[in-house]
DNA sequence: ACTCCATAATTGACGTATCAATTGAATGAT
DNA sequence: ATCATTCAATTGATACGTCAATTATGGAGT
């Protein structure tokens, strides 16, 4: 009845299982989801970046940029606008308001991490970002 | 311009990063979801299975459940029929075909798996399988 | 028997990710 | 100067997951 699976085979189930629950709760918790909290947080840092940047530093699809950033938009978090010097691209800001609210969200965000992390020392989350590192060049050109 | 994330913080990143590239990558490798190889593979094992059960075993919604199952059962990879005594359960069960079928995804997957920790050693599985345990157990009343 | 509650499965609404195809704008080669 | 390529962004199709509400059944308690 309960199967064998070994610690390699388990990994994957793991891993999905736990993405699966942190997405909800991460809005929950912090009243935005992790993908428009990433995309705020680089903008936040980053101030002014066209669009295929932040593609690659929060790597997900363009696609779905494209629509984060519509709805960003139509919040009132972010503005766009098309450079003169190359019509194709667009380059996205924090809008005040967005630069006021984001910072709420970074303690959210700040208090589930802990959460989630509350037992792991220093060490051991240097270890799993490895290992997470590692998994995600194993797997690149598949 | 860069910024500075300590390690807690970006575990969550690593984290997703690495799930929205195995998931489609799972699939083109072994030909399957890796939620639907989750189900045929418990089935696999489990000879005969309520829904519910299966649910909590693959830790999924019901209602995915539901709809992956409903699809398994158009490709003739299952069979569901209520069961007399309780008309409120339906078992789920491999049909021949199935499991027929799903041998070459175990393959398929063992190869996949085998690649994304090719370079881990049991030790290192047990420590990540172990972390990832307690990530989702800090979660679980979130 | 009848009402009340619990449970299993389903459906609907929604959010988010992927991929493939498209649009529109630069750029390079002949 | 023009044609082909390349690139940024967008759109459409599809898949998967959540939550909330619904349907249908079963089991108590009175």
């Amino acid at each position: 009845m309960t199967c064998l699976l070994t610690d390699q085979e388990q990994i994957l189930h793991l891993l999905k299982g736990l993405n699966n629950q942190i997405s909800p709760k991460f809005e929950r918790c912090t009243g935005i989801s992790s993908s428009r909290y990433e995309l705020l947080h680089h903008l936040y840092h980053a101030d002014e970046v066209n669009q295929s940047n932040l593609q690659k530093a929060v790597n997900i699809d363009s696609a779905a940029i494209t629509r984060h950033l519509k709805q960003l938009e139509a919040d009132g978090m972010v503005t766009r606008s098309k450079i003169p010097s190359d019509n194709r691209v667009t380059l996205v800001r924090l809008t005040e308001e967005g630069r006021k609210r984001i910072i709420g969200y970074k303690e959210e965000k700040a208090a589930f991490v802990n959460q989630m992390l509350n037992d792991f020392s220093e060490e051991e989350l240097s270890i799993l970002s490895n290992m997470l590192r590692r998994m995600q060049t194993n797997i690149r050109e598949l």
